[in-house]
Parts: structure tokens; sequence; C-alpha cells
DNA sequence: CCCCTAACGGAACAGGAGTCCCGTTATGAG
DNA sequence: CTCATAACGGGACTCCTGTTCCGTTAGGGG
């Protein structure tokens, strides 16, 4: 992200840049969720952070660029996941996190902001794909464990059906077609579950 | 889409206006595929069309009220689906279908910038929503068609089958995780099988 | 075929996003 | 504590996106 890599002196990332770096990321998103990715200006993020409109521009850049910072700052506070017991109570586990996390006004809006980001720039796109792999490898364990049990199919790729879980979720959020409540949650966990007990995921 | 509408006198929709939406349309595609919807400059759009940048602005505004227009035009050409006979052939037609489109790099470019544009605005999200609502309305058929047959419970929503077909296909055009090649398609469309048969999507 | 005017086109204009320059602050090594 | 310098901040400057003005072209009713 930063445009040119310091070679010949020491890095300092001690108390000031770190402060910086805080309140600009926080800035950025409360922001984006306002605003949205196309109204998006720097000078503004930077007004906001308390912080010069240079400093935004040298460290990050670019919208896109900030948004990729973004996202690994996000992948990095990732909530543990909570154990039902069952395969289909941990999947609807994770629908409603998903579910809930999309519905909120602010986080719903940052993420339609992020995901634009990523569509407008290869690096944002491969920033916003570790943050999914990050919360995937996080949720893949609990299917991993019905593999044991018995309840799926050895072999099964616990990844794929993660991923099947939030994809109808996101589905809604950018393409409609229902409200995004509850019921959906639930649908999708169920439909990523039949699907994994009839073998579909079996690699 | 069109900043102010015309009260007084006549609409003219007639030779010349209808022959510069067409110059516009395709030259804001083939723009949108190329740059991207965060570097697409309306100037550049109609110096490609070989129309004048003031009849852009003063018809469509800005680029999320071209995209609007555009996903109008695209629903207007929607394909006709073909006819296996079977539940799941006719969803692996689908699923295939929107497999090689999201896999073509104009098409796919298209549908990223497409998708950007519409979580920046709510107009052009509109136009997104009905523009898959022309295409799951066209394909939901084949459903009611199994449930007629028997192959799916009574009730089972047909339009909730076909969008879980295409789902996955999106999260990976979006979130990556996995190539998006024929067996992503097939994995798709027998995922939203096995749900439909399990009774997930009865309303 | 004629005329009114909807719609288009060129060019000048204005505003704002992003860059550059240089002085100031404060980090962290010695 | 001191000093070299990494990192920040303010303000002037540039360029590009979007607007406005007005003259020109062509659709379609009479």
């Amino acid at each position: 992200m930063s445009p040119e890599a310091p070679e010949p002196g020491t890095v300092r990332p001690g108390g000031r840049t770190a402060r910086v770096r805080t309140a600009v990321l926080r800035a950025a998103g409360d922001t984006l969720a306002e605003r949205g990715f196309a109204h998006l200006d720097l000078a503004d993020v930077a007004h906001r952070a308390g912080v010069g409109k240079t400093t935004v521009y040298r460290r990050w850049g670019t919208v896109t660029g900030l948004v990729a910072d973004l996202l690994v700052d996000m992948a990095e506070q990732s909530l543990p996941r909570t154990e039902t017991g069952s395969l289909l109570g941990d999947l609807k586990a994770n629908a409603r996190l998903v579910q809930r996390t999309l519905s909120d006004p602010r986080q719903g809006a940052l993420f339609k902001a992020i995901i634009a980001a990523a569509t407008c720039d290869p690096r944002t796109a491969e920033a916003l794909h570790r943050f999914y792999d990050t919360r995937i490898r996080e949720w893949a364990p609990c299917v991993q464990q019905a593999v044991d049990r018995g309840e799926l199919p050895r072999g099964t790729d616990a990844h794929e059906v993660v991923r099947a879980v939030s994809a109808p979720l996101y589905y809604s959020l950018l393409a409609g077609g229902g409200p995004l409540d509850e019921a959906a949650a639930d649908r999708a966990a169920q439909a990523a579950a039949a699907a994994a007990r009839a073998g579909v995921y079996v690699r």
C-alpha cells in the first residue's frame, strides 16, 4: 500500500504512527458506512481522523488502498466461534452471525462499500479474500467435527460447506430477493447441511 | 435516470435518440469491463460512443445512473432457457450459463463493475434487483415442473431454488475461494437440488 | 413539405480531488 | 539526555471531472 518502501533508515511503527493508523482506519470505516465507496473523499477521512490530508495520501494513496488496510485490520479482530455440539446448530450460529452483521445498517453498508472497493482493485480483492479465508478457517473445524462424528461423509471439504452458508446471505445483500432475517439465515444453514449430507462437497 | 422529466412538449424517442442510447450503452459496457467502475469517466464513454460529452451528462448524469440504464437494457435481452427434462439437468444448465458468463473476462469484469455501482446507489441497486428478477423468473418454471412431477415437495419456493444456484457462483466471483469452473457450477446445481429435495425451500 | 422545438454538440467555466514543497514534530537509538 | 531522521501538517498548485451557455441538428406533427 505504501508507495515507496523505506530502504536506508529504520522503520518507526511506534506510538504516533500506530495512533494515526487507528484513527484513520476508524474514520475510514465510519465514512465508508455513511457515504459509501463512490462518494468517499480521503480529505474528509483525514479531517475526521484529526490528521493531515497529506498523511493519508502518503501512507494509503487511494481509497482502495485504504480499504485493503482496513480489511487487514478487520481480519486481525476475528471473533471466536460458538460451539453447540451439532452440525446444524453450529452452522446456524455462523449463519446468524453473518446475517446480523449484514443486516446492521452500519456494518451492512460497510461491507457493501468494501465489496465495491474489492471489485475495483486487485490488491483490495486479495485483502478481501484473505479476510474471508480467516473467517472460514475459524468455522471450518465444526464441519470437520461433524465428519469425525459420522454426520457427514468422509472427504467433505469443510471450507466449501462454510462458504455455502454465507453465499446466499451475501447474494441477498447484493442482488436482493427476500429479507435478510433469521429465517433466511436458518435456511442458509439448513441448505448447506442438506447439501453436505448428500455428499455434494466431497472432494 | 433522466434528471428532469420533460412535461410541456412531446417526448421524441425516435431515430437519433435511440441511436445515441445504443451507442452510449455499448461504449459504457466496454469501458466498464476494461477500466472498472472506479476509473470510469463519462467523457471517455462519450468519446467512444462518438457522442458529445454534454449529452451523456444530460441524459444519465452519473456513472451509477448510466449503469442503471444499462441494466434495464440487459434485462430486456434475456436469453431463453434450455429444457433437459430433469431438475438436476435444468439447474446444471442454469449454473453453467451463469458460470460461463462470470468466467468470461469481459462479462465477468462487467458484472463486477455493475455490482460495485449497485452498492453505491439505491436506484442502481433497484435496477440490479429487477435484472436478477427477470432472470430468475425465466428459470423458475423448471423448478415448478419438478414439483409437479413429484421430484420436489409441494410448496417449494421455485425462486429461492434458482437463487440458491447462483449464490455460490457470485460468492466465488467476489469473495474468491476456489476456481469458477464447470465443477463449481455442477456443485452449485447439486447443492441447490439436494437442499430443495430436503424441503429447505418449502414456504 | 414546412416549421417548431426536443435533443445534440462544442467550448468556456468552476469546483474539487490528488500532488508537491518545505517546515515542524516526536520517535527511538546511542 | 541528545541527535539524526522517520513521519506528520499546512498550504499552494495542477489537472481532471462535471456544469453551464448557447448555437446547431433533426424528429415528427400539421
